[in-house]
DNA sequence: AGTGGTAAACGAACGAGGTTCGTTTACCGG
DNA sequence: CCGGTAAACGAACCTCGTTCGTTTACCACT
């Protein structure tokens, strides 16, 4: 830490070199996320990470609401849709589940600001949902339910992404004896998935993704039967 | 508006009737929060919706995050259990997610304050998750495992309401055309729903709930079958 | 009846946050 | 050489949650 860092303050007027890139900042502020969760990474802070005044930054970014966006577009474009060309939809949607949990489980607190945030149109996300959209009705689902399944499937997974966010003990009853069977399960589960080396977000997970994927396919097959039916009868 | 609403400044000092409780400032909060939004139900907010100075609030709340945890409760109480009293654990499950996304429904902007603050354990929450813990495990579901289906089916819920207080043009893919399954799927989901009179949000909502019961009761059936094979073995 | 403690209101401030505006300087095209 | 645009600074502004001291009412106790 010896060479780095030019302690010189910067004089008014532009630098020779730009300092600054909407790029640049947003990564800066998924990294202040990761380090300091969300109340660290204001734009005072990450003016100051970046060596810059807050002011400055408004000249590639226009508030805190499209920097948020920005984060989330970079987090999201890393969760990998290759699989809906590769394999049957259900153990695509399978891997997509996977991988979109597992990228905001790399930044916990992105996914409360992803959670609200709308989507911006012109964002990469679009190509994540066309993808996913395409997998399914190629793989015969009506298209005008896809987008239904899509969404279902992502309720789950965004819930799940934020119970991981959450306190592990988010759910302790502590040391009450009101909620017997609450409590009681509580602590079962504990000793269980201690035993088994679990964590109770990644159990309920791979319960509830178990659940959702059976169910559909048990749509899914009540549909082409149908569909067979209506074929033979014709 | 013309009896009510005392426009004489309050002086200093304890008046002779107490104006502010704290269960009044969180219900002022709560409707503040319906007819304005988040930012609109802020202290100064409430503070003046109740005719008084923000720092008299803090008589009666410790801080914003303590207030939001009322709310939440607010909301929350409302969420029947009783269907586990009464019915098989799975259409208790259904009814339960019906109430749960209907109690937050009817408050859009809380569901984002539920999802990130952590459960008090004093609160009355902890009894809603006993009368579901109760319900399932007298229905023959593992203790140790009745916790990860609650909170996997949560997740689902959860994700659901979000979707709810989601903008409902949130995934308009808008006039692009290098996302044609997305926006093919999105147009054909359009004219789908709007000819049956269901809003996107419902039929997501059901088309999830209806996989993950049928996913729950597989799983179900596989857990019970296990247990008959291990009996007839001894 | 007096007296002290507690509680509930006010009012003025603090500090931190996002944001805006004017100024200064560098680059780029004519 | 000259003017416009863009990117930095720096000094504010505004709102927000919160804290602190003050004032006043009520209640319990002697």
């Amino acid at each position: 830490m010896a060479t780095e860092a030019a302690p010189k303050r910067r004089r008014a007027g532009r630098p020779k070199q730009n300092v600054l890139s909407a790029r640049l900042i947003h990564e800066t502020a998924l990294r202040l996320i990761d380090q300091h969760g969300v109340e660290g990474a204001g734009m005072r802070a990450i003016a100051a990470e970046l060596g810059v005044r807050p002011s400055s930054l408004y000249n590639h970014v226009a508030g805190q609401a499209e920097l948020i966006a920005g984060v989330r577009d970079l987090v999201s474009e890393r969760i990998p849709t290759a699989p809906f060309a590769e394999l049957p939809w259900d153990a695509a949607l399978e891997q997509w589940a996977l991988g979109y949990r597992l990228a905001f489980a790399s930044h916990p607190p992105t996914i409360a600001l992803l959670a609200v945030q709308p989507l911006d149109p012109d964002s990469g996300t679009s190509f994540m949902y066309d993808a996913v959209a395409a997998g399914l009705v190629r793989a015969g689902w009506p298209q005008e339910r896809a987008l239904s399944v899509i969404v279902a499937f992502e309720c789950f997974i965004l819930g799940a992404a934020l119970d991981l966010a959450a306190d592990p003990a988010m759910l302790d009853p502590g040391r009450r004896d009101d909620v017997p069977a609450f409590s009681g399960a509580y602590r079962a589960r504990g000793a269980a998935l201690a035993a088994a080396g679990i964590s109770p977000a990644d159990d309920a997970f791979g319960i509830g993704l178990r659940a959702m994927l059976t169910g559909l396919r048990a749509e899914y097959a009540a549909l082409t039967a149908r569909e067979d039916d209506a074929r033979r009868r014709s």
